[in-house]
RNA sequence: GCCGAAGUGGUGGAAUUGGUAGACACGCCAUCUUGAGGGGGUGGUGGGUAAUCCCCGUGGGGGUUCAAAUCCCCCCUUCGGCACCA
């Protein structure tokens, strides 16, 4: 054992052992307990952040330790590998986006084995290869043919800076581009011809099974319960006047029908240009239908935004009250929620009420309580609340929460309309004009129409000779050999679909394919796959919580409907691990700088290029443009990787945002050298020792440190499984600081040793899953000779952790008052009179009279006078 | 506006079936070791105070209780999600 701790040389002896031995290959082995283990994959972005180590160390921690516990660990690693930075760099740095993604993805493999993670590297994949994603097409041909993927022309989200279109969950609610451009300059709307995956056919299903995840995070299933937005109401039918058309509206208040004066469309509604046709309004109609096209949907829909709109000419009729309504087009009415055209009822709905004050349109009161009493013609406000109905025909009087049941009722039976459920959730787009991705099995023939490519046929090939210049077609497009193609039913000439797929849907079954990944007769093999699955514990970020895990609960369920897996739900449990941050500089003319770029003047920080003086910015999470990332390759270099993880695992709980601090990695990286001298000093002389039994009596010193070695085993159990591993690891520091006192460490009595022997074990074994390679090495020298990974995790021993004498607080009036250390056996009278005999307490109780004795066993005696 | 999470020393954070607030670490202080520096060992470190007495103290205010960081009510702040969703 060398004297030094050197991290280098030993993480490197660690990981060729670990890979020579196959450590941590896996099969599927009915006869063990599976434990699937699961880290978000990344995107091969070029080099692994701080935000990977964090991410990948917990995972490695509950890894290693279900390992040790016996289970058949899955604990595999793979690539997203489309996507655009590729595409991206191709453009500015005219590298094929193949070449740049394999060379990152060789460079970030390297960078993970040096982190130790133990990744069953045999089952790594890369979706931007043809053996993954040519069963990314097949599931496409098959959702066509169920009609879960299908093509519209609608109006989609355009950024302008990828030049391509984004799905709703990928537009940020300030109306920008999730990928966080620099110059964000928002995202339009752009009218395409787009395919879609029909999620929306399974929002009931996947808001239902929110309440069956009980191993998610709440917030989560919340932000993924608003995102789906259920809405009860009805729909309702108005009649044309003079036309046998009707428009449909949907409406959570069918109970205030009575009181809609008008109806509001948004400007995309087919009738609103129609209905204006011949009339005098048809050119402002047009113009204003025009104008609001062209209008940044964010900002058209902002709350703030004035309430806009136009009379189209055209009238209906309000089915129950025959009133004739006139029909406009208002600028807040979404073409994509519901039926895209409103009942509007300015007495019980606020945007109503204003856009009839502005227009000078009549308001019926049909909702009345027994406090006010709303009266037309005063009222300044909408009443949006409940109470009984007026002016509504046969329905006066009724609780209008019933009136809601009745009336739907009442619809029904007129063939009016009846119940219905609206959702905020729209189908998923998932066309992208974009070379790096799956191309979309599809050909277009001029006789035959739209065609898909069948079966036998696949895989359709991304052709690698292609020219990217980043005009916003896609490059496809221009390539004749791939777009020329044959009709596969009437074999005339025909055009490939040239889109490829959002990458969000790679992501959507890669867990799935990890259980098989060699496998090349389907997607997935079924047995392996069952086996497998669910992953029980999924670790990502918080950034995910709609857009990626939403797809890929959508994604299982359709794979289960045709057959290729058996579960429902594909994450048992998830943790969202929080950001790892670090304090920005910003100089008010400079803008962000490196923090060696500025200069520390008396109490004041300054910019070295223009003298500002800088405040320090708050602690932001790291990332290139803010200049405050830290460069994990860096730290292994100085520190090695196992300081990095302990740093990253004990700075705070794993849920939490992290703040860097350099002192913390310095603090991890003293702690692992007290732990290397303490066992470098003791080593040679606990060679040819072993623990002692459990259920051994000891006393004194021994006993103590038994006591503590034992205890530590169950607190860094427990902690683990409940994922608090920065306590856990602070309890490995309380057993080591405990042995760096003993007195048994100088003893050269044999029981002594052995119970030294065992607290030096527990320290390395229980730091395994936290720091690998530095506790191989020193299980060695511990005179070991197989890799620590193989050994049992530690159970503890219930009769050492026993105590004979406890502490008992006194308080008097529930306030601190003095301590006593009784033994364990004192019954309760005994505890309540040696409380009372305490010289203290007796100065302090003088002359009062004691009103009550509490005792909380083993805890404390409270005197209440 | 609605929903959710959080607020504890100089700092990161412990402790919630109500029962010693501040574990562990960073920083700081003292002391020992070393020729010095670094490193290391030991001890101390919430505030007030000469004090091992006592008082105050878990965002603020009230309440329940023998006892509240923990439970209840009101308020404030921060972060995140949704939001003209009919």
């Amino acid at each position: 054992m060398n004297q030094r701790y050197q991290h280098k040389e030993i993480e490197e002896k660690w990981q060729k052992i670990w890979d020579r031995q196959k450590l941590f290959k896996v099969t599927e082995d009915p006869t063990k307990k599976k434990y699937y283990l699961l880290e978000m994959f990344p995107y091969p972005s070029g080099k692994i952040h701080m935000g990977h180590v964090r991410n990948y160390s917990i995972g490695d921690v509950v890894a290693r330790y279900k390992k040790m516990k016996g289970f058949n660990v899955l604990h595999p690693m793979a690539w997203d590998a489309f996507g655009m930075p590729a595409e991206n760099a191709a453009i500015e740095h005219g590298v094929h986006p193949a070449k740049w993604t394999y060379e990152n993805i060789d460079y970030m493999r390297n960078q993970l084995k040096r982190m130790g993670f133990s990744y069953d590297w045999d089952r790594e994949f890369a979706t931007c290869d043809v053996s993954y994603y040519q069963w990314e097409q097949l599931f496409f041909l098959k959702m066509y043919e169920k009609g879960l993927a299908y093509k519209r022309r609608s109006f989609v989200n355009w950024c302008e800076i990828c030049k391509t279109v984004l799905a709703n969950e990928q537009v940020m609610s300030d109306g920008t581009c999730w990928r966080g451009h620099a110059d964000d300059s928002g995202v339009t709307q752009k009218e395409l011809d787009q395919w879609f995956f029909k999620i929306t056919e399974y929002a009931e299903e996947l808001l239902e099974w929110c309440e069956k995840l009980p191993g998610w995070p709440e917030r989560v299933l919340t932000m993924q319960r608003n995102w789906i937005g259920k809405s009860i109401g009805a729909e309702i039918h108005f009649p044309l006047e003079n036309s046998k058309e009707v428009i449909k509206v949907f409406t959570t208040r069918q109970d205030t029908v009575f009181g809609a004066t008008f109806m509001s469309l948004a400007p995309e509604h087919p009738l609103a240009l129609s209905l204006s046709k011949g009339t005098a309004q048809e050119q402002s109609v047009r113009e204003f239908v025009e104008r609001m096209r062209r209008q940044d949907k964010i900002k058209r829909t902002a709350e703030t935004a004035e309430k806009e709109g136009i009379f189209t000419g055209g009238y209906c009729l309000n089915p129950l009250t025959q009133a004739r309504m006139p029909i406009f087009v208002a600028n807040f009415v979404l073409m994509e929620y519901g039926t895209g055209a409103v009942m509007a009822v300015p007495t019980h709905d606020q945007r109503d009420f204003e856009f009839a004050k502005k227009f000078g349109l009549p308001l019926i009161v049909v909702v009345q309580t027994e406090d006010l009493t709303l009266d037309a013609n005063t009222m300044a406000e909408a009443y949006e609340g409940e109470g009984f109905l007026v002016n509504s025909g046969q329905f006066n009087g009724m609780d209008s929460v019933r009136a809601r049941e009745k009336i739907a009722q009442y619809l029904e039976e007129k063939g009016l309309g009846g119940s219905r459920i609206s959702y905020r959730l729209r189908d998923w787009g998932i066309s992208r004009q974009r070379y790096w991705g799956a191309p979309i099995p599809i050909i277009y023939c001029d006789r035959c129409g739209t065609v898909s490519v069948p079966e036998k046929d696949l895989p359709v090939v991304l052709p690698s000779h292609v020219e990217i210049t980043g005009t916003g077609q896609s490059p496809l497009t221009g390539l004749k050999e791939f777009v020329e193609t044959r009709c596969p039913q009437c074999n005339g000439p025909a055009q490939r679909e040239t889109d490829t797929m959002d990458t969000f849907v790679e992501s959507s079954w890669y867990f799935d394919r990890f259980a098989c990944p060699d496998y090349d007769k389907g997607p997935l093999e079924k047995k392996r796959v069952d086996y497998w699955m669910p992953v029980d514990q999924y670790i990502g970020g918080i950034e995910h919580a709609i857009l990626h895990l939403l797809y890929s609960r959508f994604f299982t369920r359709v794979l289960k409907e045709m057959g290729w897996v058996s579960v429902s739900e594909p994450f048992t449990n998830l943790l969202t691990q929080g950001m790892v941050c670090k304090e920005v500089y910003e100089c008010p003319k400079d803008g962000y700088l490196f923090p060696d770029e500025v200069t520390l003047q008396g109490e004041k920080l300054h910019c070295q290029k223009c003298d500002s003086q800088i405040s320090i910015g708050r602690l932001e999470k790291m990332s290139k443009s803010k200049k405050n990332v830290v460069d994990p390759e860096y730290l292994i270099e100085k520190y090695g990787a196992d300081t990095a993880r302990m740093f990253c695992l004990f700075a705070s709980p794993p849920e939490k945002d992290l703040d860097w601090s350099d002192q913390g990695v310095e603090g991890s990286a003293r702690f692992l050298n007290r732990v290397w001298r303490l066992i470098y000093e003791q080593h040679h002389h606990l060679l040819n020792i072993r623990p002692l039994p459990f259920g051994v009596v000891l006393a004194g010193d021994q006993k103590a440190l038994r006591q503590k070695t034992h205890r530590t085993i169950k607190k860094v159990t427990e902690d683990i499984e409940r994922f608090h591993l920065n306590t856990a690891i602070s309890a490995i520091m309380e057993l080591v600081n405990e042995i760096y006192v003993s007195a048994l460490k100088d003893s050269t009595d044999e029981r002594s040793r052995k119970v030294i022997r065992e607290a030096m074990e527990m320290v390395v074994v229980l730091l395994s899953p936290f720091v690998p390679h530095f506790a191989e090495e020193l299980w060695e020298a511990l005179g070991f000779q197989e890799s620590i990974m193989k050994t049992q995790w530690p159970d503890y021993d219930p009769d050492a952790i026993l105590e004979d004498e406890i502490l008992i607080v006194i308080q008097i009036n529930g306030r601190l008052r003095d301590r006593m250390t009784i033994p364990v056996s004192y019954g309760e009278e005994e505890v309540k009179v040696w409380a009372l005999k305490s010289e203290r307490i007796q100065k302090l109780v003088e002359g009062k009279e004691i009103k009550r004795v509490i005792l909380v066993p083993k805890k404390l005696v409270n005197i209440v006078c």
